[in-house]
DNA sequence: GCCCAGTAGGGTAATTTGGGGG
DNA sequence: GATGTCCAAATTACCCTACTGG
């Protein structure tokens, strides 16, 4: 059981959520407004994102595609 | 294991890529999909590469440095 | 309260994707 | 076999002004 409470997860802001991707801040909005991400509001409505989720989504390791893959 | 921090790898759009090789972005894209080429994708699908397997197949072309890498 | 970099929001260009054909 | 081009649709980047975070 790794369940971590919420307030020990680490957050980042959306430019450095962007940095990672390598896109706009205002494109990781938009996948969050798509619900493609979650996030978290701050109480002036600023998003913040969940560490783990955006490492997990980042895939870790590259893949690359099999040519004979259809 | 030797799992390798790709978050903090430094990603290049297509074109980025395709200005390096002076090719079609398009030409990229088929090296991804062929397998020759390891890609990350964007949430919306969109390719990302990293730059450093870029540079290691540009052949040991000497790159210019850049002054601030912050 | 002031400062200012970052973010939200909305709108418009630019890029990328995928397929097909040369 | 590999590359460049055309097409339509989807995704992303850049522009602005106003507000939030520290």
């Amino acid at each position: 059981m790794n369940v971590h409470h919420a307030e020990t997860e680490t957050l980042l802001t959306p430019s450095e959520v962007a940095s990672l991707f390598r896109v706009d801040p205002k494109t990781v909005t938009r996948w969050a407004k798509a619900g493609k991400l979650s996030s978290i509001r701050t109480l002036g409505g600023h998003r913040r994102y969940l560490e783990s989720e955006v490492r997990d989504l980042l895939g870790g390791v590259p893949q690359q595609q099999r040519p004979e893959d259809s």
